[in-house]
DNA sequence: GATGAATGAGCTTTCATTCAT
DNA sequence: GATGAATGAAAGCTCATTCAT
C-alpha cells in the first residue's frame, strides 16, 4: 500500500464519518488526500470500492480484537472482555466505526453487522456458564454490545467506567 | 392537510426508511405519491423541509408514548412500560423511526436523539427505587433501550418477548 | 381598473424595478400586491402581459409629459423644457423608467425606445433654429438626452441643476 | 486557458449579449461552446463565475483603452482621445460591453460601472484646461459618453463621425 | 503511478401557468 | 371576481467516472 493510498483512505474515514457516504464527494476525498481525483479510481475502481477496503479493515481490526480471546478460557472474562472492547477503542478507529454504523443504513452487506463475530463466543460462555436460555442472554448481549458502542461513537464519554461496572452487574459478571 | 401532502409524507416515509435520506431523490419520492414533483416543494419548501415534517411527527408519536405514563405511579410499572415501548410499535411507526435513527447519521438535530424525551420519567423511577446511583443507571438504561430500539428496527422479531423477560430480570422489574 | 389590478401593478413595477423582470417571480408580485397568484393571470393573460401594461403606462406618462409642448412656440423653449424632463420625474416614473430600460436589454420591443416619442419635436426645434445639421444634432440630443436619463435613474441626484445648466450652454439654450 | 474555457467564454458573451443574463442557459452556452454544460461549472464555478469573468475581461479590454493616454500630454487630445473610443470599438468588444451594460440592471456591482475608470483623466483634463467648474464638466461628459456607448451599442452605426465632430464641438475640443 | 480536463446523468429547486371551486 | 392547490418544464448545479497525457 502506497504513501497516497493510505491517504485516500484515512481522509475518506474522516470525511465518511463526518458527512456520510452520501454526503461525501470524491473530489473532497482527493483533496483532503493532497491526491487527484482520478487517483481514488485507479486505486479502488468505485467509491463504493472505497467502502469495500473500510469494511475490510474494520473487519480484521475486530479481529484483532477478538484474537486476544483465544488465550482466555474462563467465560465470565471472556465476556467481560467483549463488553471492555466498545470502551477502548481509539480515535480512529471511532471514526471507522461510526462510518461503519452509518452505512448500514444505506448499503445492505451482511459484513456490516460486525458484531455478528462476536456471537460464537458469546455464545458458547453463556452455555459454559449453564445459563438456562443462552441464545436469548446471546442476544441481549449482543444487543447490549451495540446500544454500547452506538453510545460511545456518539458520545465522548468519560463516563465508560461506570457503565462497565454496571453492565459487568446486570450479566453477573 | 390535504390527501396529497399526506400521500407525500407516507411515500418519504417509506422510501427514506428503504433507501436513506440521500439515496431517496424528490421524483422517486412524487411518483411513488402520485403526484408532481413541484408539489412537494410547495407544501414543504425542501427536501429538508420533508425531514423536518417527519421530525414532528415522529415527536408527536413519542409523546403518545409517553402520556399514559402519566396516570402511572410505581416506578417499576413506569420502567417496564418504557423497555415494552420498542417491542410494540406498528409497521407505520417502525419505519418512521428507522428514519429517523439512520438521519442522525447525516443531519445534526438535538431533536434527531428521540429517546432523550423519556430520561425525566427514567430518573426519577430509579430515584424512587432507591437506587444507589440513579444517574449512571439511567444511562444504562437509555443505551440499553436504544439497542432494543435498533434491534427491533433491523430485525423482525417475533422473540421480543424474551428479550423483554431478559431486561426486566437486569433491571430488577 | 379594481384596486387590487392596480395593486398588482404597482407591485410590479417596484420588483421589476428592484429585481429585474426575470428576477420577478409571479408569486412575490402577487404577494407584494396581497393578492392570489392565480389573479395575474385573469387579468394580465400572462407574466409577459403585465409588461405590456407597464409599457402603455409608460407612453401614457410620456405623452403627458409631452403635451405642454403643444402650448408652447419658441424652439429654445421647446428644447430646454425637453432636456428637463429627466430632471424632473418623481419616484413612482422613476421606477417605471427603471423598469423600461432594463427590460430593453431582455425584450425586443420597439415601443421601448420612449424617447423616439420626442424626436419629431427635436427636429422640428433644430430645423426652425436654422442648425447646419438639424439631424445630426437631434441624434446627438436624443443620445444626450439619454445619457440623462440613465444618470438620473441611475444615481439619487441633487445635482440636477448644475447638470441641467451645463448642457444648456453645450446647446446654445 | 484551454480552448473549451475560452470557447465557454466566448459563447457566453454572445448570448448574454443577445438574450441576457437570465434569458441565457447554461446548457445553451455549453451547447453553442460545443462542451459539456459540466464544464462551465469546473471552470467558472458557478454562472455567476461567468459573469465574474467577463467583467474582468472587460476591465482588462478598458485598461488596454486607457494605456495610450499615458503618452498623451495635451488635454484636449486627452479628452478627444477618450470621446472617440465607443465609436472605435470592435464587433466582440461591443458585445461584451452590451452584456456589462445589460447586466448592471440586474447585478449590483461597482465593477460594472466601467466608465468612472476614465474619471481621474477627465478630470484632471479640465482642470488643465483652466475650467471654471472641473466636477460638473466631468460629470457631464461622462454622462454624454455613457450616452454614447449606449447608442453605439444598441444601433449599428456608420454616422459615427457625425456625431462624433458634434460633440467635439459641445466641448470645445 | 499520477494528473486533471472533460463528460453526462441525475439531482434539487423555481416558476409561469392552469383549473376546480 | 378571486383563490390556491397542482402541474410540468426547465433551470442551475453536483458528482462519480473516464481517459489522454
Amino acid at each position: 500500500m502506497t504513501e497516497k493510498e493510505s491517504s485516500i483512505i484515512n481522509s475518506a474515514i474522516s470525511l465518511f464519518a463526518q458527512d456520510g457516504y452520501d454526503g461525501t464527494s470524491t473530489l473532497s476525498i482527493a483533496k483532503k488526500a493532497g491526491v487527484s481525483e482520478g487517483l481514488i479510481f485507479k486505486h479502488f475502481k468505485n467509491k463504493r470500492g472505497l467502502v469495500e477496503k473500510l469494511i475490510e479493515i474494520s473487519e480484521e481490526k475486530l479481529e484483532d480484537m477478538i484474537s486476544p480471546l483465544k488465550e482466555l478460557s474462563h467465560p465470565k472474562v471472556i465476556l467481560k472482555y467483549i463488553l471492555s472492547i466498545p470502551l477502548n477503542i481509539g480515535q480512529q478507529e471511532k471514526k471507522l466505526f461510526t462510518v461503519i454504523y452509518s452505512i448500514r443504513w444505506q448499503i445492505n452487506d451482511k459484513r456490516l453487522d460486525l458484531l455478528k463475530l462476536f456471537e460464537p463466543k458469546i455464545l458458547e460462555s453463556f452455555k459454559a456458564l449453564n445459563h438456562n436460555d443462552p441464545i436469548s442472554e446471546t442476544r441481549t448481549f449482543l444487543m447490549i454490545l451495540e446500544g454500547t458502542f452506538l453510545y460511545v461513537l456518539k458520545n465522548d464519554s468519560q463516563d465508560s467506567l461506570l457503565i462497565f461496572d454496571n453492565l459487568l452487574e446486570k450479566f453477573n459478571l
